[in-house]
DNA sequence: TACCAGGTAAAAA
DNA sequence: TTTTTACATGGT
């Protein structure tokens, strides 16, 4: 037992519904009550602990790389003041107390697996991105570490198509982990800069660049107008369930600075969990 | 069977 | 410059 402490408020349950909503992830592992995830080439097993999670085994870079996925930089209090005195948040916020969104770790993971989620549901994604992972991502012990940029630099498109990528998105990803991108440099940058570093890159547009802004550099003002789920959960929310366009929902972003990124997270969650109840 | 699903690049207009 | 189109799997 080596607890790992969370800043208050946090849900466990909630933080990771989202590795269990869409189907099995290998990379990020929901097994018998816990989290699995591969760090350092170690299965790491994150439970439910009181005041924060049960580590297994906790070393300091281990830590580091949960306090990262379990969304500990969020100002959950500071948000919450401010969503007490907005319109439709003032309800919906207290419903997910505790809720952190979950940041991907791993900058080329981020990538890859919004490749994959690219135009098909998430549904078709996990069970693609799955597949991926079994083929060429390192196991240890229940859980799979992702595959490694250098290990997809010398895969070949057949390979990527032949575990369910359209051969377009088989050479975004094999062109991505051949491009070399310095990512300790890109998440130095302004947001604006991230955002035209990574839609110079083949296959990636501006809807991977705002995900990836949002799950894995947890910028506050992230806020992936483009998506399609987003769109619906905005609309459900603020526009009677009529739809919104991409420069509507766009447009919205003001009245939620500077917490768009954590609004975000709090309508998709609140559309697939709370509205769904 | 058809259609939609947490887009993107390239072709066509 | 703006508007279409191809892409390809999984669920309903």
């Amino acid at each position: 037992m080596a607890l790992l402490e969370i800043p208050q408020p946090f849900d466990f349950e909630l933080s990771t519904e989202r590795f269990r909503a869409f189907g099995p992830d290998p990379a990020n592992l929901w097994h018998e009550d816990a989290l699995l995830r591969v760090v350092g080439g170690r299965e790491v097993r994150i439970a439910d602990a009181p005041g924060g999670v049960d580590v297994e085994p906790l070393d300091d870079a281990t830590a580091q790389v949960v306090l990262k996925l379990l969304g500990t930089e969020f100002d959950l209090d500071a948000f919450e003041a401010w969503a007490a005195g907005q319109p439709v948040l003032d309800e919906l916020v207290p419903k997910l107390r505790g809720f952190r969104p979950p940041i991907a770790p791993d900058p080329f993971e981020t990538l890859v697996t919004s490749i994959t989620a690219q135009q098909v549901s998430l549904f078709a994604a996990f069970a693609i991105r799955s597949r991926m992972i079994h083929a060429f991502g390192e196991r240890a012990g229940e859980a799979f570490a992702f595959p490694t940029a250098d290990r997809l630099a010398q895969a070949t498109d057949e390979e990527l198509v032949a575990v369910g990528f359209s051969r377009r998105k088989a050479e975004y990803v094999v062109g991505l982990a051949r491009a070399g991108l310095d990512y300790e440099r890109l998440a130095r940058l302004p947001d604006d800069e991230v955002k035209a570093e990574l839609t110079a890159v083949r296959g990636l547009g501006e809807w991977t660049a705002d995900w990836y802004l949002a799950r894995h550099l947890a910028r506050p003002r992230a806020w992936p107008a483009g998506d399609l789920a987003l769109r619906k959960a905005v609309a459900a929310f603020y526009a009677g369930g009529s739809d919104l366009s991409i420069a509507e929902v766009r447009d919205m972003a003001d009245r939620f600075d500077p917490f768009q990124n954590l609004t975000a997270h709090y309508l998709l969650t609140g559309a697939r969990t709370v509205a769904a109840a």
